[in-house]
Formats: structure tokens, sequence, C-alpha cells
DNA sequence: ATTATTTTTGCAACTATGTTGCATTAGCAA
DNA sequence: TTGCTAATGCAACATAGTTGCAAAAATAAT
């Protein structure tokens, strides 16, 4: 039942997710990280912070991977079924937190997860 | 203006995408038409076909990117607000052409496209 | 039917993103 | 301090997607 520890890498990246009001990808983690560790440990590290439930994956409109810091669901129920907004300006990708889409599936689907990404022009870009 | 062509590449893809009930990636139309045209040309066709409005563009939970035709919404507004259901065992994406979740985004966000993706057990491998 | 124009294609080369195996390093508990 | 094993670095690989350019095919013009 594999022990975490706590390493640098590991704190950095929490760290710089955690302190980005944005959700992150990879090449900004490394951008950030300058030298701290490989691209190889990034990747590692963020697979273990999924599973861990402190950060939450988001795959945006293009398809680029980005990660939050999860905080609605500290310790309790781990479901994100907020809708994150892709600027198409800036770029940014932001969790709308509070902001939950109401629907229904036909009988028949059981649902497990949302991924609900909406897109067009932030506060700031509009 | 660039006038449209059509081509025997175009041409299957299409039929291809249209024959299928769930959406298809780049990999499975490139099984299907093996040899018919270039891994490239498929990449430019799916472009193409975008751009005309036959078929729309589905980035899975997972960042795979398929594709799958326009029903709903043949020569008219050109959205897409319904649900694709992503079954986690058989791996399909679904159009729920008819479900368009409700939701209100707060004051100053403008909205362009939205990218619903729920994830679960379809009827079939539930 | 022939020719001319321009879109589309194939190919090769390249980039970006993510994965895997394995030897080495470093956390942590005893 | 020692021992166990999680975590890391590195190299190699895999997959998805992009770009430039010459050749081929589709359509328009003659
Ligand atoms: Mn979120
Ligand atoms: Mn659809
Ligand atoms: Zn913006
Ligand atoms: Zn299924």
């Amino acid at each position: 039942m594999k022990n975490v520890r706590k390493t640098v890498a590991k704190t950095k990246i929490l760290e710089f997710i955690q302190n980005s009001k944005a959700a992150v990808a990879h090449s900004d983690i490394q951008a950030s990280l300058k030298g701290v560790c490989d691209r190889v440990t990034i990747y590692r590290v963020l697979e273990r912070l999924l599973k861990e439930g402190l950060i939450h994956k988001i795959v945006d409109v293009d398809g680029v991977v980005k990660y939050a810091a999860c905080h609605t669901c500290e310790n309790k129920f781990h479901q994100h079924n907020h809708i994150h907004f892709s600027c198409e300006k800036c770029k940014k990708v932001t969790c709308l937190d509070t902001i939950m889409p109401v629907f229904n599936l036909p009988q028949n689907y059981i649902l497990n997860s949302v991924n609900f990404t909406v897109s067009g022009f932030c506060p700031k870009c509009k």
C-alpha cells in the first residue's frame, strides 16, 4: 500500500498549482520550476497528486491538459461537477466552482463523472 | 476564397463518420480507410469538414480527439450545446443530441461555445 | 477535348506530449 | 545508522499533430 513521501518536486509543484489562479499545464510547471526536476518527474508527481485528491485534471477544448487545485472537495466527496471556463483570448482556464449545470441523462445511462468546459471571453478579455 | 472540391478521401471519410454510431478518432478513420490516403490527408480533410460544418469535434475526457457528424444543426445555427456521453468500458463517445444542460455564467463572462462530456457506463455496458 | 488554374495530396521531416525500463537517489521508519 | 522502498533522472520509445514543398487531381476556361 505504498506510503507517500514528501519530496521537493512534489512540494514545489503543488505549491505552484495552488498559487495559480488559473489551471496550469505541464509546460507551465516545467517553465516555473526551471531545473528543479526532470519533466518525467513532473508527469509522475501530477499523477500522484491526482490520486491523492489534491488536484484535478481538466482537458481543455483544444485538448490541452491542465491541472487545478481542489477547493470545494477537500476531504469529502471528490466530485468535480463544476464548470470550467476557457478564455479564447488569454487561453486561461478557470474553475467556476459554484456553477453546476443541470441536466438529466436518458434511462440506462450510468453517470460517473462530468467534464464541463465552456469557452468564450473572460471578464478581463471581453 | 478557395473553392471546395469533392475528392475520394473526403467522400470516404465523411461517409465513414456519418455511418458511425459513435464518434470516431483519427486512428479509427485511418484503420477503416486502409491505404486510401495518407494520414496527413485525413487530418486535412477533417479540418475542412469541420470548417464546412459537416462534422463536429469532441475532445474526450482523456484528451482523445473524436469527430461526429452534425445532425441537429445541418444548415442552421451551428451550435453544439448537447451532451456527449463517454463510456468508461467500451470507450465509445456518443452524442446525446437532445440533452442540453442548463446553467448560468457569472456576469462579465461571454459565452461562445460549450463542451460537455459526461462519463460512466452506456446502456450496453452497464 | 485540351489546357490552365488552383485545390488537394503524399512524403519527409519536425514538434509536442506522454510513457516505460532501469539504475540511482533520497525519505522515512526501525 | 541502517534498511526498505518510494521517487527520481535519463534515455529511449510511442503517439498525435504540424509544416514545406513538389506532384497529382479536380474543376473552370478555352
Ligand atoms: Mn475545476
Ligand atoms: Mn455531438
Ligand atoms: Zn481571458
Ligand atoms: Zn459502453
